[in-house]
DNA sequence: CCGCATCATATTGTCCGACAATCCGACAGG
DNA sequence: CCTGTCGGATTGTCGGACAATATGATGCGG
């Protein structure tokens, strides 16, 4: 039988004063930036022991929501970072047993249509970053991390150029996860880099063209490479990514 | 001028202490489902106190790789939950001001592919559930949240039958952000409910043809509807989700 | 032998008080 | 304007305490 009651909730003291923190910023009570009152403090108003505070600050930390200055010791009111976001998402997908191949189908179904909106919607200030990405690959890609950083601040660029923020955040992770694959790719597959370079090329023209069509098409090109490139270095598609 | 020096890195013992424990669920030698040491042995075995075990404690439950049992007192190593993921990844994107618009583009963006990789890969079982799935929308989705769950449903039973982690993780944060504008879509066009039964019955059609192209166009075109939808509903396409 | 109520124990949630380290802001001096 | 100094405020960490209750063992009846 279905259950007829709901466990009658009963919520400890650091989650409500964590809850009630949070929705104040996603309400946007707490502006971003804004310095959170002091642990003492929050610990009178809340009529809880500072340590019960300590709990709940914890958890908005590790949400992303509250985060300090450079060395700073006093808390403020952040927006998840991009770094933040993905990081909590790959280590869910690692646990989730993504494989290679998952991660790569993602790209392929995403990326196009990044590409796409950002050919449809790009400034010349994002096209002009894009290019210079682009190129920075193409003439200083020395090292193989050098190579797979520039590889996924080229997805980044793209991303930003489309202005769309669901676009940055889930790009993050699918790119962190990329990268320790991609870095074999390079290692063993010496065409790699000049594909690479081509398929870049051409997005950029596409965007620059405006072209939706034509960036989304290249950018499946690209991204087909990839799994060539899998093939070619000899990486097992089922591998988990780590 | 770039720096010249990195900050030298301290790190409270709160936080070595989470990424002790967090480092081991990674690796899995903290297996899913294991019981967590009680704090006071953990307080032990890190040599800090209990408090201090407790504040690193609560990042880890917030990242979702701890949880308890329903009712429960103990901490058992878990996988964060796509509610979970979800929550915190949609909760990001309400910070990051993400539009109805750009939810919408995301979705265009990814369920093509999706449905095309489930047209390749559905297994009869899922199969079945994601036909039994549309069929629920189609007979019993009298109340306009039923409808919505409903759609979401749909939604979610396509990345099971994908079956791609990735695709189920990126799913809910997306859905989630999408119910609210829906729910208004279906109040205010009387036609969105035959609209969205068509069309899920031509994707289950080319599900179980194994027909990928089909199914990602279907898909393609489904997702346009939405944005017809909005039009019609009078929904502002720029505004925020909540 | 198994299921169920009972009970002692262990564990968590919360509080209090304390103290060292250090960040912060002000202030003075070159 | 930059640098050094200084006192106060704030965080990080500790130890100890206690109530509430989940947990696991125990014993009883079927």
């Amino acid at each position: 039988m279905t259950s007829l009651f709901e466990p009658l909730g009963y919520a400890p003291a650091y989650l409500r004063v964590s809850e009630a923190i949070r929705a104040r910023i996603l309400r946007r009570e707490l502006q971003e930036g804004e310095p959170l009152p002091t642990e003492t403090e929050l610990a009178r108003q809340f009529e809880v022991n500072r340590s019960t505070v300590r709990e709940a600050l914890r958890k908005l930390e590790s949400a992303g929501l509250l985060g300090r200055r450079r060395g700073g010791k006093r808390l403020f009111v952040t927006r998840p970072t991009r770094e933040a976001v993905g990081g909590g998402l790959s280590q869910a997908l690692a646990l989730h047993r993504a494989r290679v191949v998952d991660v790569w189908e993602a790209l392929q179904a995403v990326q196009p249509g990044i590409a796409a909106a950002a050919a449809e919607r790009r400034s010349e200030a994002a096209l002009a970053k894009l290019a210079a990405t682009a190129h920075r690959f193409a003439v200083r890609s020395d090292g193989r991390d050098a190579a797979v950083t520039g590889v996924a601040d080229f997805f980044d660029a793209l991303a930003e150029a489309a202005a769309n923020p669901v676009f940055n955040l889930l790009n993050e992770p699918l790119l962190r996860l990329l990268k320790p694959s991609l870095a074999v790719i390079i290692d063993r597959v010496p065409q790699a880099r000049s594909r690479i370079e081509a398929a870049e090329g051409a997005i950029v023209g596409a965007v620059r063209a405006r072209d939706a069509k034509a960036a989304a098409d290249w950018m499946s090109r690209h991204v087909r490479d990839f799994r060539r490139g899998y093939e070619v270095a000899g990486i097992d598609l089922a591998t988990e990514v780590s």
